[in-house]
DNA sequence: TGACATAGTATAAAAAAAGATACCTAGGGG
DNA sequence: CCCCTAGGTATCTTTTTTTATACTATGTCA
């Protein structure tokens, strides 16, 4: 019980759909409004957004800054805290290319795509 | 298109709900009989586990011997190149130790578990 | 007065993932 | 003959995620 598998407890955070790519545009720019990031994504409905954003903001990687203004602004930004994600994330990446020229390898890059 | 984000690729490899601990096991016994596998994550109904298994062996990470006889034999064990994760899962986990943590100094410990 | 803009909610439907259960294979033992 | 074993498949149902669409609030501008 003490010192189990957290691997999940990483995994939480970044699973759902959206979330890398979203992570992706608020580490860049470092504070982002809803709107602008909706248009980032375009695919992504509101709600799917809306829904991803409260939990990296319950995880404390994003913060969610109201103003209280008419029409609405909101801008979300990357916590201190969210930072120390950055290399995890980094390290995920430089694997995901690797790993996608290692499959390339094996498969051919004819039926990539498919993977998985 | 070029240099876009592959933390998904990463992802794709870790996701679903049982392939964290089902390489946990394998890469501490370095070679695991079907059944084995299943008695150390009793909770996994077979074909969730077939499933699960035959997704990381199409990645490459864990290898698969059949055994011609009867009843039948399966060995499945880490491959070379599925060692190349291990760097990964162990910076996955010390982050989601500490995420733990982290969680549990900004909402208590009282409500953990309903996390997310 | 009425349309516009932003950041959402609400509700329902569709799609994807996971679970439950039954069945198959073929050789060895009784 | 029949049953047992190990490692699966085949189907079907349930649960969880994601999508689609419509609707809301409220200052400001014309």
């Amino acid at each position: 019980m003490a010192h189990e598998c957290k691997v999940e407890t990483a995994l939480d955070i970044l699973v759902g759909k959206w979330k890398p790519v979203i992570l992706f545009h608020i580490f860049q720019k470092e504070t982002l409004r809803f709107g602008e990031l909706h248009r980032l994504v375009p695919d992504i409905t509101k709600k799917m957004l809306t829904t991803q954003l409260r939990e990296l903001e319950y995880h404390d990687i994003i913060n969610r800054k109201v103003y209280a203004q008419v029409p609405p602004k909101v801008e979300y930004s990357i916590t201190e805290y969210g930072k120390s994600l950055t290399p995890l994330l980094e390290s995920m990446h430089q694997w995901g290319v690797s790993h996608i020229e290692h499959l390339d390898e094996i498969y051919g890059e004819d039926q990539m795509e498919n993977n998985k």
